[in-house]
DNA sequence: ACCTGAACACCGTTCAAGT
DNA sequence: ACCTGAACACCGTTCAAGT
């Protein structure tokens, strides 16, 4: 054994990867282990200490693969041709949609704090801020009376809303009694929002 | 060994969430694990399988203190004399704070999924409906055209939001270019909100 | 009856040693 | 040079056995 050499650090990262998605989606985030990975990709667990820092690093790479995802899955869904609320209606249609579905990559999103004082990389921040560009996308044409500045500012402010209905959801915080639906609360979220971002000067 | 009866079954369970709350404030939620919650109290591993069911069920029982422990801290903190927009958005301040300077705990609240279908027991929801409840008195005098549901609702989405704001900002997930504050966030998200939710008949 | 503590089946991570 | 696999220091959970 050891000296194999039939597969590059990089080759071996991708196949890691697509095993970690696999495992997470059909057995969810606890049985993803090193050794799980490593088993799945017919190499030991010392192999994926070569690739990765560690676990938590891995799971970064994951999540930017998921958020990439999810990036394409918002912008197929997103219907161009509609007003600006329809568009974020659908956009936050769209989010839960993805997070009902694929819940336990969507989770592993927001899992990993990476320890309160370290800043999430750059390459990672970038594919975070492609997302939020979708809804900026959408609000742009609502606000040009205001500055990029408060589109920026309110697609923020808009999409933490949305991930704040989406989560409280799936975590079931929500099950009170009487409670509506996940769309029907960012219907309201976003009807009311943008009454009042429109009416202001 | 074996039979000391120094304590009840209740008392053991108080002083094992008591120790629990602690390490978890002093040395984050990786550090608490059955052993050292057994060690922290003066028994051994075992005792704590006979007071909890395992240790999830013990982290919903530290969470349901957690959650009467918010409730006082926002009730402190509200500004009953102030007008709802003011109520609200020292309330949504308070909690940002809490969430701030308990983070450990706080983050413990949103943990645990306890498995996708299981609900909540109603011992626990009742304590959510409990601080709900503070953001639904504050919205009251607001909203006295339309009816007592859509207080409740309102409630919900404004409070849903509030915290997807609180929790992508301590996670990390909006340190993108030129960030608000997560103040300047809320005040956005109330102001806008309200402008749209009196307006509407 | 009450509690122990050893045992089981796992973890993440490291690193000397094999080819 | 590349990879192994055994070792270390942990986990959650159970349960026969002690007092």
């Amino acid at each position: 054994m050891a000296r194999r050499s039939d597969h590059s650090r990089d080759e071996i990262k991708e196949m890691a990867l697509a095993a970690a998605a696999t495992i997470v989606e059909q057995e969810g985030s606890k049985k993803l282990t090193a050794r799980n990975v490593a088993t799945a990709i017919g190499y030991t667990v010392g192999t994926l200490y070569l690739v990765f820092k560690n676990l938590d690093d891995m799971v970064l790479h994951l999540n930017a693969h998921t958020l990439d995802d999810l990036h394409d899955w918002l912008q197929e869904r997103r219907d161009t041709g509609a007003a600006p609320q329809q568009q974020l209606q659908a956009l936050a249609e769209a989010y839960i949609d993805y997070a009902v579905s694929h819940t336990a990559r969507w989770n592993l999103l927001f899992e990993s704090v990476a320890g309160v004082d370290s800043e999430l990389p750059d390459w990672y921040l970038q594919r975070l801020g492609k997302v939020f560009g979708l809804i900026e996308a959408a609000l742009a044409p609502l606000v040009d009376h205001q500055g990029q500045e408060a589109i920026v500012q309110a697609a923020r402010v808009l999409w933490a809303s949305v991930h704040g209905i989406c989560t409280l959801k799936i975590r079931h915080r929500l099950d009170l009694a009487g409670g509506q639906s996940t769309g029907e609360m960012a219907a309201m979220l976003i009807n009311n929002f943008l009454a009042g971002f429109t009416a202001s000067k």
